[in-house]
DNA sequence: ATTTATATTTAGAATCATTCTAACTATTGA
DNA sequence: TCAATAGTTAGAATGATTCTAAATATAAAT
């Protein structure tokens, strides 16, 4: 039988994102977005890897960094950097921002409010900005029960 | 003559932060600090490296990394993170973010305002946060002319 | 169906920013 | 003055990412 996705995007609404932006629908594309859908975590894309290929043994790394770039081109998900270790991608596509615990490295979603107001910035008017990426720093409830310890 | 810091912090106080975190003033130092209060814009540690070591040639690239990640700690200085490349850092330490023009690159500074009202997010009571890091990504008025094209 | 053009994948090499190492130098405090 | 500690240096090592060139797959056109 076959597992349907876990949410996120249907398979038909990938292959017509790729399209738009002139890109092909693959096996390989397919199975990283899924694996990306599986975990609700911020994977490294060495982790993306790890875990696509365990289903998938011939994927290279390269075609992971392919694909990843490929779909945040396509805004299916989106690249994270909250370090200057390596990127982190995230299949949430709700408006959010980022929480990351100092202590155990965890990094969780965190909601806008429904009514969100203005950000308070004096925003010269020649600045358009069309992206806002919000990150806190703080501990989390538990850093030390933390299930996500180093795992976010 | 003597010419005065271009504003931030005195030598006598770069000293004293410096020594409450344990650490020694030094000429390096001193010179790294002055070399990134020149000009306010957020060179990476290699465009730190080739300012300060005009003036200082024996200075070597391990002491611009060492010196920078202590003024980091002294509160002196901040480090942006604005894409996977290479850090940039940045003398101005009034509380401000940061306007990224995708055209150009420049990286400009943009105030809050006084009466900072609460960001609009949902942040659940076991989130603690001791930092906001919001940067804004768009184009700047005029990205062909900006001035500061590649120079941010 | 066959050919041709183009896109994608792959393994591995290359690159770039950063960190590490070990030897040397400077400073501080007994 | 000497010993202990902190800082500097050049260069090697690391780790994430990008590049390269060859192989494969797909789509489009005959």
């Amino acid at each position: 039988m076959k597992k349907d996705p876990p949410s996120g995007t249907s398979d038909q609404e990938l292959a017509h994102k790729l399209a738009s932006s002139g890109m092909r629908m693959t096996a390989q594309r397919e199975h990283v977005y899924h694996t990306l859908l599986q975990q609700t975590d911020h994977p490294t894309a060495d982790e993306v890897y790890l875990r696509a290929k365990s289903a998938m043994p011939e994927l290279s790394m390269a075609t992971v960094y392919n694909t990843l770039d490929a779909l945040v081109k396509c805004g299916l998900i989106k690249q994270v950097n909250v370090e200057r270790t390596a990127s982190r991608y995230c299949s949430n596509m709700n408006e959010h921002c980022h929480f990351i615990c100092e202590e155990c490295g965890s990094i969780q979603d965190v909601d806008f409010k429904k009514d969100k107001g203005e950000l308070p910035l004096k925003l010269p008017r020649n600045l358009v900005p069309t992206q806002v990426d919000i990150s806190l720093r703080g501990r989390c409830a538990d850093p030390l029960k933390c299930p996500n310890r180093n795992r976010n």
